[in-house]
DNA sequence: GCTTTCTTTGAATATACACTCAAATTTGAG
DNA sequence: CTCAAATTTGAGTGTATATTCAAAGAAAGC
């Protein structure tokens, strides 16, 4: 499967059109004609590189969520202000790609039980950083209640998302860092 | 417009049967084919009692809201309790239609920009009713105090709702509680 | 029973979508 | 230059969708 200079770009051009339809057109939007037609593209290209849709619009969303992690490499020490000021600036600075992550993660879970995996999966993993960062934080010893916390606080920063969608002038920041 | 009798029985059927292809087959299976066969109605049938699916779909999406209400006729004093008792006995005890109605909110903003009007609406009067109550509660005179704790409340239990949907074992009331 | 209003039918419309594939073309290593 | 591997084309497939409409059929008031 080694690939050939114009086939990588091509794929990078492919997610970039992607990007900008999600942020023009929303999920519904971004069909593969647009994505196509954006990257200057015919269909058979894009299968040729992607296995499908869903593939490159999730691809998009990961690459997005990873720019703002404080620790993209999983090393180094999380502190939870770093991972609510983390949320806050994925959600400020791409907003559509963060309705785009609630939307698959409030819609998947009816569909084919793949895309809906991956999403739980991550978010899994981000209720541990946030545990071991709480816990860490606080100095608790009992890790169940810094799980307890950890869900809370997660739930809370997940529900100001949808928050910001129906009524955009509501203050996110201000209101995540009276999480703290 | 009056209607006759076997116009009001239709209708209900009709209902009936978004509620049970809701439960069963989650927004997107709810196709109009779905509901019209449930019901034992052709589509024109629908179509003379809806003016699209979309409003069958939000009928019963608000009445079930209104049935855990605590104060469904306006009349009467809310407390902060109660609201968040009513918005875990519909998430407990409808989640499917309440996985609905946040898939409208986080998906319906990009849409005609109509259906998105009345959950926004929507929204903001439980914003206000939730600020009301705890303004109350709390005997605060600072209104927008109360507002950005009813704010941060809210977002909360709708985050709670979306964690359940991905880990159905979460415990909502536990964490629900914890907030008043 | 007559007449108007409401209801139901069900085929038709129109359209949109993700995805496939065989053939033509381009790439780049040796 | 050669040739196998990678890429691109673009018409085509199959399927599903919400909605419309003219015509036929019940329901109720008088």
């Amino acid at each position: 499967m080694g690939r050939y200079r114009a086939g990588i770009e091509t794929r990078q051009r492919i997610l970039t059109a992607t990007r900008d339809a999600l942020a023009e057109s929303g999920l519904d939007g971004t069909t593969l004609k647009a994505i196509c037609e954006r990257a200057g593209v015919q269909p058979g290209s894009f299968y040729n590189l992607f296995p499908s849709k869903e593939e490159a619009v999730l691809t998009v969303v990961r690459e997005a969520i990873e720019a703002v992690d404080p620790h993209p490499d999983g090393e180094g020490i999380d502190r939870p202000a770093e991972l609510v000021e983390a949320f806050v600036r994925f959600l400020e600075g791409q907003p559509f790609l963060a309705r785009v992550y609630l939307q698959i993660a409030v819609t998947g879970a009816v569909g084919d039980g793949h895309l809906i995996g991956r999403i739980r999966r991550h978010r899994e993993r981000r209720v541990e950083r946030f545990t071991d960062a709480i816990a860490r934080d606080a100095g608790l010893t009992d890790r169940s209640e810094a799980q307890r916390r950890a869900e809370l606080m997660l739930a809370t920063l997940e529900g100001l998302a949808i928050a910001t969608f129906l009524d955009p002038t509501i203050d996110v920041r201000k209101h995540a860092q009276s999480l703290i």
